[in-house]
DNA sequence: CCACTGCCGATTTTT
DNA sequence: TCGGCAGTGG
């Protein structure tokens, strides 16, 4: 060893690397340095203490966690006896982790091992059919319902069986036979949902002593980040491979955000119980945001009953005041944050801005407003690569050649391109490959006149025969080359343009995209046999945010669960009503309400230097207007002075706010966006001035006027006052000689 | 079979 | 407001 691991981490992160034996529950506040202390413990392992790199496991919930964690282990790795024990360590997902482990030893289990997986898109559908066969409304048991129910019910390791047992209500109780006739239907079709990942993988455990015996060697020492995050059967796969009881786990219980997923809070809070003697250490030093920053997020989760108490204390200097921007509507408020944005780019470039909402929908205005000011955006997540439709159908080729059986696919590529199949001729093969108990790709040549016309059998041979020949191909070819056969031979960019001619350029382009990552997996594997079926595991498990380009310099949209694990110079976080943040559907709970809390959290911990929170009285919610909406009572909480009420006098000149004729006349206001009063909490040094935004105000020269907001702080303070003669102007606090008038 | 139209419903979405 | 869907006519 080389280098000093120990000579860059404060106090309490070098007792969280130290502590290498016996249950390690880290609370990691935002900010505090968790994946440095993860990296500099897992180094320290390996070339201090000496553990083999491979009996190293380390569980994250992002692809994108898991990265960044290798890589920063490489950079710790340079220059050591060993660099490349880096690469040994098993950095994965808790999915991919479980595909592995099911890929290798779910036969068992009645796993194949060329098993595809089912996404949302794939599981819902399967849901609707099966509505639809059990003769159920589906206005009645929504789909997205029954699979929530499936979903959550898998994620604490229940089936249909408990399910139905504790059932109160009508669908629940049909739900549980959903339920079941789901899981049976996934089996007959070698598929697997994401659940299934990790219910498998408990259930392998738990039956195979040997195995777990075998994973609890290979494994001794383990890590998982974002704790606070685990569901039951996440839980349980930890036991079964910690029973060494070498588990140190990493999170922050004011960051779950999750619960909706399953997510249980109470097993970090719970840890020490689990775990006894357990060692705790709690990461305060955050070296992300400025003190005014923390404090503000620090009086709103300060709040929540359920949450260890901990506070964050930072090193960082400089920043402003947070401040508060109370707009008129949305409209006002997009334009606020754009001119605000725009400002602030003289000095801090646009990637390191961020603007967070609470739902994806709110993105709209503020898009149509970047996109009219000319001001480069991107929406971080929406609708993701994987989840187009060129990408979906193109993969569902894929899909059906390594899994005959994946009737999700099937169902995808049967009349994509159009080949003249229709519902008929679907159910028909439906119905034939149930009775005949064989996959319906199998049964394509082969069903008989007397179900089928002439005309269609003839297209359905002639698909049967694609697929042959693409089967044989998929032998031959790297995955890029098969994809262009794929797109070549079904005339896939004619359907494209066809069936979209508006959205042709974008869906082409993602079809050119989906080859060079499909060209990028080929560069990359080491193992061509499996390589089709390991790049579906991939895609399948690959999100947008995996592929988010950070180069360009754009400000970035996003929800506040998007946001989690990210930093930014300055962060907007917009629509601070009730009912939007916090979300209306969780009045009725106080565990929903503290969630909530927590995303405002979130997203506030996320600024380093300026942090700018907005919300409007006026707000068009499904096109029609409310005037009376309420702000978050989480600016209450933070300590922050919101106008009574928008009543704010206004010119008409909008700032970038385009003419919308249809709108009909708008309340004549003078000079909104600029005479607005902004109040923030001022610090001591700020508030020594004896003034503060909303005040009348005298000056020696100007007179009296209304001083409209402070930026800056102590001795940079700068008032913005309107004076009734001298109109708008700007103020250094510390010369200016302003007296407050009543 | 496919294109059009009217109606319902509308959080968040690591994998 | 707007998108996804079920139902209907060509």
């Amino acid at each position: 060893m080389t280098r000093d691991l120990f000579a860059d981490l404060n106090e309490a992160q070098r007792e969280a690397v130290r502590c290498v034996e016996g249950p390690l529950l880290i609370f990691a506040g935002a900010g505090t340095g968790k994946t440095r202390v993860i990296t500099h413990r897992i180094a320290h392992l390996i070339y201090d203490i000496g553990i083999p790199a491979e009996h190293i496991l380390a569980v994250t919930f992002t692809n994108k966690a898991a990265e960044e964690m290798r890589s920063r282990l490489a950079g710790l790795s340079e220059g050591t006896g060993d660099p490349e024990a880096a690469q040994r360590v098993f950095f994965s997902t808790f999915h991919r982790f479980c595909a592995w482990l099911l890929r290798n030893h779910g036969e068992s289990l009645g796993v194949k091992r060329h098993f595809t997986i089912y996404d949302d898109a794939d599981t819902t559908l399967l849901i609707k059919q099966i509505l639809k066969s059990m003769d159920l409304d589906p206005s009645l048991y929504r789909p997205a319902v029954i699979s929530a129910l499936i979903d959550r019910a898998k994620n604490e390791l229940r089936g249909p069986a408990d399910v139905e047992s504790s059932a109160d209500g009508p669908v629940q109780e049909k739900g549980a036979k959903i339920f079941m006739e789901y899981e049976r239907r996934l089996r007959e079709n070698g598929v697997l949902d994401f659940s299934d990942l990790l219910v498998f993988s408990v259930r392998l455990l738990q039956t195979s002593e040997s195995l777990r015996k075998h994973f609890q060697e290979r494994f001794a020492f383990i890590h998982v980040d974002e704790y606070q995050d685990t569901n039951t059967a996440q839980y349980t796969l930890l036991r079964l491979l910690a029973e060494h009881r070498n588990l140190c786990v990493v999170g922050d219980d004011d960051q779950a955000i999750y619960s909706w997923r399953g997510a249980d809070i109470r097993n970090i809070l719970s840890f020490e119980k689990d775990f006894p003697n357990a060692r705790v250490v709690t990461l305060q030093q955050n070296y992300r945001s400025s003190q005014a920053i923390l404090d503000l997020a620090y009086r709103v989760i300060q709040n929540n009953r359920e949450r260890a108490d901990k506070r964050l204390m930072t090193t960082r200097t400089g920043g402003d005041a947070p401040m508060l921007y109370t707009a008129a509507d949305g409209y006002d408020e997009a334009s606020f944050v754009a001119m605000r944005a725009r400002d602030l780019s003289a000095e801090t470039p646009y990637s390191d801005m961020a603007i967070f909402y609470r739902t994806a929908a709110q993105s709209r205005r503020i898009e149509e407003e970047m996109m009219a000011r000319g001001i480069p955006y991107v929406v971080v997540s929406g609708v993701g690569f994987y989840e187009r439709r060129e990408v979906k159908d193109l993969l569902a080729y894929l899909r059906i050649l390594v899994n005959p059986a994946d009737d999700a696919a099937f169902s995808r590529i049967l009349n994509v391109p159009k080949r003249g199949i229709g519902d008929t001729t679907a159910a028909a093969l439906a119905e034939a490959a149930k009775s005949a108990g064989i996959p319906q790709t199998e049964l394509l040549s082969r069903l008989d006149q007397s179900t089928v016309s002439a005309a269609v059998r003839k297209k359905l041979v002639d698909l049967a025969d694609l697929l042959v020949v693409l089967r044989k191909l998929a032998a031959e070819l790297a995955i890029e080359e098969l994809l262009r056969r794929i797109v070549s031979m079904t005339n896939y960019f004619d359907y494209l343009e066809k069936s979209d001619p508006a959205g042709f350029e974008e869906r082409a382009a993602n079809v050119q995209e989906l080859y060079t990552v499909a060209q990028e997996f080929t560069r990359r594997s080491t193992d061509p046999s499996g390589a089709l079926v390991s790049f579906l595991e991939e895609m399948s498990l690959l999100t947008d945010a995996d592929r988010a380009d950070s180069s360009a310099d754009r400000i970035s949209l996003m929800t506040l669960h998007a946001a989690k694990g990210l930093e930014f110079s300055a962060v907007f976080l917009i629509g601070m009503e009730e009912g939007t943040l916090p979300h209306a559907s969780s009045f009725e709970s106080e565990a929903e309400l503290e969630e909530e809390r927590r995303l405002c959290y979130v997203g506030m911990t996320r600024a380093k230097d300026r942090l700018f929170l907005s919300h409007a009285y006026s707000r068009k919610i499904y096109g029609e207007s409310f005037d009376d909406i309420r702000p978050s009572r989480f600016l209450d909480e933070a300590g922050l002075e919101i106008p009574e009420q928008f009543s704010v006098i206004d010119t008409g000149r909008r700032f970038g706010s385009r003419h919308r004729p249809d709108e009909g006349p708008r309340r004549r206001v003078d000079d909104a966006s600029a005479n607005r009063v902004v109040r923030v909490p001022l610090d001591e040094d700020t508030a020594a001035f004896g003034v503060t935004p909303g005040d009348r105000v005298q000056h020696p020269v100007f007179g009296a006027g209304i001083l409209l907001r402070i930026t800056g702080r102590a001795e940079e303070a700068t008032a913005l006052v309107n004076f009734e003669r001298a109109g708008r102007k700007r103020l250094k606090l510390a010369y200016a000689k302003l007296t407050r008038v009543d």
